[in-house]
DNA sequence: TTGTAAGCGTTATCAG
DNA sequence: CTGATAACGCTTACAA
């Protein structure tokens, strides 16, 4: 495991150690000689020399890394966020390093810490909750950092995020259009400004019609199937008359919203209809196919990359926000209300 | 942004800097006098320090980091594997550098060198293609190497794997057991050991009852929906008489030629059962519910984890294969035929 | 228990 | 164009 460094290569190019950094470097080999650098190259090859990127990033102060730090790799659109990242980031020679949070506050810090600690360019954070803000801050006075996804309030870091208020207000509009007056949302996690971000987009949507929502205080506590089959289930139980539709914060808390409804006998969208968020793998193959929100993940992943970059070449140019656009899918879930419901008590399962 | 240093912990401690690198680090605490080390953690603490991995990592000869290559975090178990992975390497202080490849073999290379003069403790590759295995064992000579998930067939590297021979006899087993004697085969793309091991293990499931699978040479380029509604009109167009049922190689394959057959006027499972591989998220939900082959993801994760631990421990231990095996998971895309199909002409998409 | 000194593999800087 | 030298920040024999 004897592994061949550049004195070995030197050595065997007969040259000094820095002729031949110089020469197998891109930033300097112009000032060596052809015939040098091609023995150094040469000499390279056949040792199989590979430069050692930890002393390299020792001598040159940084890493080549950018540390990315998400929730979850089966997080709907993490994967579509990553893939944009890796591509522009490779364009530009840098390499994500990846860690996952689980949505635990402990678990960002340490992340956080490790990526300090490695010396990383820069970081990218899609998963700051808004207890994290201070962890956030502090290590954004360490490092170059770009929040992505989850946004701060009244944070000054650079941030690029979907426009969840545009979605959520999306959602209320389509919803009104079909003619629904009595909506309930089910929210996801209120700490984490794209749940805060859809709720207020969904109800200042629904205002502008002069609507309220079904006051409803229960939130997921995650975006899961199973959560949003305990809250739809404890609001068939705790909402007296039934809304005729509802908006749920993602899609897989509509899938089990519709399970619970299901289950309740209200089928989805004769009795009520249902707007998800994401539009997640195979949504267009559930039963009914789900009505959602489509956001531009892969693009996102790909702009806070090169926002990351830019940040890095030009450190003193203003802190940008960028915010992308989300789009309304029409499926299967949603339709016109059939008629007022009564009010009536349901079976919960 | 300049950071602390090591050196400036000891000045304010008042202590010579391998003093401070003692009092620091776990291994030679003890031989540092309670209150110096008092003094030094109370410095470090106050200004910050936090130790800077690379040149730990130059001076140690190792990064603390296992690389780990996979084909794409969108993958149907690669999220799992991940976590599995995470959460035993977390347990002894490593940290995954997790690579993509998409099924390209240039990008593995180059994700394997990247590791490489990263100076990865050990890389573990979950993305490995037949025509890879020169590359994959030249990297494996410089550092310690797992072949996770998807085995190089000759190769001498610890591997583990499913068992996806295992697991694709219990698909032909069980089409068996529900009556079926015509059936087809879905094979995702053959350069890679999960698939052949379906198809080895399908054919001699069915050979167990003297049956043989329906002739069909074509193989989906990769595991989607699209390849999988690709493959399954090709086989609607090349086969005279139909199959009552058909192995596909992944869920999503499967959800494709579901797609296929039902845009041809095929019901599943009336007109055909359709058999699945890796019972992904939301396979349950659809219509009708994907019956499939379970697979211990996490597990394998974990285990691959542990198993390149135990490498670097014991490097001189006989590599081990290890094998985890699937389970079969009943829903409603499988039934008994119908009746012996007569030939038939059907129409194509 | 603490200090000394050397060196991990590179590259920036300065001479030549 | 090439060589010499020092330094990046840290750990670890070894000496005291």
């Amino acid at each position: 495991m004897g592994n061949v460094t550049l004195l070995e290569v030197a050595r065997r190019a007969r040259v000094h150690p820095s002729t031949a950094s110089r020469a197998l470097g891109p930033g300097y080999a112009k000032y060596v000689g052809e015939a040098t650098r091609r023995r150094v190259l040469r000499a390279a090859k056949e040792l199989g020399y590979r430069p050692n990127a930890i002393a390299q990033g020792l001598r040159k102060g940084r890493a080549g890394v950018i540390g990315v730090v998400v929730v979850d790799f089966e997080h709907p659109f993490t994967a579509a966020v990553l893939r944009g990242m890796e591509i522009s980031l490779e364009a530009v020679g840098l390499m994500p390093l990846v860690a996952e949070t689980h949505e635990s506050s402990a678990r960002l810090e340490q992340a956080l810490d490790h990526l300090v600690d490695r010396r990383a360019d820069a970081i990218i954070t899609t998963a700051a909750r808004f207890p994290d803000a201070e962890v956030v801050e502090r290590v954004a006075r360490r490092v170059p950092l770009v929040l992505a996804v989850r946004s701060l309030p009244g944070s000054q870091l650079p941030t690029i995020a979907h426009d969840d208020m545009a979605g959520g207000a999306m959602a209320a509009r389509h919803l009104l259009g079909l003619g629904h007056r009595r909506v309930a949302e089910l929210c996801g996690p209120l700490d984490v400004s794209s749940f805060v971000q859809r709720q207020a987009g969904f109800r200042s949507g629904l205002a502008e019609a002069g609507v309220s929502e079904v006051a409803f205080e229960i939130s997921a506590t995650s975006g899961t199937i199973d959560e949003g089959k305990r809250v739809a289930a404890a609001l068939l139980e705790r909402t007296p008359e039934l809304p005729t539709a509802v908006f749920a914060h993602n899609d897989l808390m509509a899938v089990g919203a519709i399970d619970a409804f299901a289950e309740a006998g209200i089928r989805c969208p004769q009795d009520v209809s249902v707007v998800g968020y994401n539009d997640m793998l195979l949504a267009d193959h559930l039963v009914p196919p789900l009505t959602t929100i489509r956001l531009p993940s892969f693009h996102l992943g790909r702009l806070a990359a090169e926002m990351t970059h830019s940040l890095l070449e030009t450190p003193d140019s203003p802190p940008p926000t960028i915010s992308l656009p989300p789009s309304l899918v029409l499926r299967g879930s949603t339709s016109a209300p059939r008629r007022p419901n009564r009010v009536q008590s349901l079976p919960v399962a």
